[in-house]
RNA sequence: GGAGGAGUGCCCGAGUGGCUAAAGGGGACGGACUGUAAAUCCGUUGGCUAUGCCUACGUUGGUUCGAAUCCAACCUCCUCCA
């Protein structure tokens, strides 16, 4: 296995020293000949991600990075956007039985997706990055002529080799056929996507390693050299999945997460991370990161703050970088306000009368009307600066201030000030 | 195929008829302390139009004034034997 971080001056190819340097291999399938492969000239290579939510999150970011540094060094991305593998469903949940995803909500979900990767790669021109559906060609398939094409060209005995599946297996857990095929599906797409665009790597989380394999063997056996990459399972100094918050995921689009919702997240990295986030999340250079890791105490927070904005930078452009920057520095270093709206609500909600609780709830703070009463009676909620325990408070007219505009907080690090229109 | 064991809240796990919205731990959130960090300490941790009501201990029925707890069937997992 390849060590992260570890400078790799044997190879010849930038691309894979620069991944290597920044944190982001952890997996290949052929480290020698993806290198030559990349040292001789632009390429094509592809991630793929499921279309099942609206917006991508920061667990996202590890792939995108990867496709952006590529591209940065004269390769070419291809983004999938899983609109046939998504309409099969996520198998692995099969207890809640939940409804698969239909057509149209996959295609809404495509549209929003593709806003946010159009930041992360550059799309423009004839060798821009392309963002394609797999639905394109897995929808055309018959079955018959699926299984003649492809199913002779796996074994159940090499599948059964694969951990995912193995792991099932000993455990005695239930792996059904639809389970067990999605790796073919997901294999079909590498060989399409090499047929189509020429694309010669595929690039995932260390989760799709086997799906991966299966796609390089299968080109193997159409006589295509094929390359696998996997980027490592971020996980926090405390050790949990990094990206979950107490509001759920930290998204990437700007409508489920506000810019500073996001800057903020970054700007709450704990000491330990911010190091690796810095070399993992930003495109600074490897001497300015190790720079910044190595200040101590307080200090930390500048490298903290330059961490937040750079990586909202790339995700929501500079603009909202530095507008949540100066948010962020006037909200925190006295008793400043928010500076621009972070949520909007129309004004005639205000006039049928408002609960304060369910405010909280609105502005996404809390999940329930119970939740957002725990907070006020423990004292976490602030109007206008003023903490108010009193859940059944209600918000007026007579409670805005400049601009119709009134400032919300919970707790010490989510701030809300809200425009009603 | 046979025998036995297990399924509890976000996760782990206690609970074998009323005192159980369910011990304890983890996580998460809030508070104190700090540097918007970590560690530590304290508090909270099902929902609601709320001194009440509803939902919840694998699923569906049953026994009982009363069930996570007893019974039956089913589903799933584990262990041992074949």
């Amino acid at each position: 296995m390849i060590e992260a971080g570890k400078p790799a001056s044997k190879l010849k190819s930038e691309a894979l020293a620069v991944l290597l340097e920044r944190g982001l291999v952890h997996q290949c399938t052929d480290i020698e000949a993806l290198d030559n492969t990349l040292s001789q000239g632009a390429i094509t290579a592809y991630a793929g991600f499921d279309a099942t939510a609206a917006s991508l999150h920061v667990g996202h970011l590890m792939p995108l990075m990867t496709m952006r540094w590529l591209q940065k060094l004269g390769h070419r991305p291809i983004v999938v956007l899983g609109g046939g593998t998504s309409l099969v469903g996520d198998p692995s949940f099969r207890k809640d039985a939940r409804p698969m995803l239909e057509e149209r909500q996959i295609a809404a979900n495509i549209a929003s997706i593709r806003r946010s990767v159009e930041r992360l790669v550059d799309m423009d021109g004839p060798d821009g990055a392309l963002l394609v559906d797999n639905a394109e060609w897995l929808n055309e398939f018959r079955f018959l002529e699926f299984l003649r094409d492809y199913g002779s060209q796996f074994t159940v005995n090499r599948m059964m080799t694969f951990d995912s599946v193995k792991s099932r297996l000993e455990a005695q857990m239930p792996l059904t056929v639809l389970e067990f095929c999605y790796m073919m599906l997901q294999a079909v797409d590498f060989l399409e996507l090499s047929k189509r665009h020429e694309c010669r790597l595929q690039v995932g989380g260390s989760d799709q390693w086997g799906n991966i394999v299966n796609g390089v063997e299968l080109g193997r056996r159409d006589g295509r050299k094929l390359h696998g990459l996997t980027v490592p399972l971020l996980t926090t100094a405390g050790g949990s999945k990094m990206g979950k918050t107490a509001a759920g995921a930290v998204w990437l689009h700007p409508e489920h997460l506000s810019p500073f919702g996001f800057w903020q997240f970054w700007r709450n990295t704990a000491d330990a991370d911010v190091g690796k986030f810095l070399r993992l999340f930003t495109e600074l250079p490897i001497k300015e990161v190790e720079r910044l890791s190595e200040l101590q105490g307080a200090e930390l927070n500048e490298a903290k703050k330059i961490l937040a904005t750079q990586v909202t930078t790339i995700v929501h452009g500079p603009e909202e970088a530095l507008s949540a920057l100066r948010q962020g520095d006037a909200l925190f270093a006295g008793e400043g306000d928010i500076l621009e709206p972070t949520h909007k609500l129309p004004l005639a909600r205000l006039a049928e009368g408002l609960g304060l609780l369910e405010l909280v709830v609105a502005l996404g703070f809390a999940g329930s009307n119970g939740e957002a009463r725990r907070l006020v009676e423990g004292g976490a909620v602030r109007l206008n600066n003023h903490i108010i325990d009193d859940a059944r408070r209600r918000i007026g007219t007579g409670d805005l201030g400049a601009n119709e505009r009134l400032s919300l907080s919970v707790g010490k690090r989510r701030k809300a000030l809200v425009e009603f229109e």
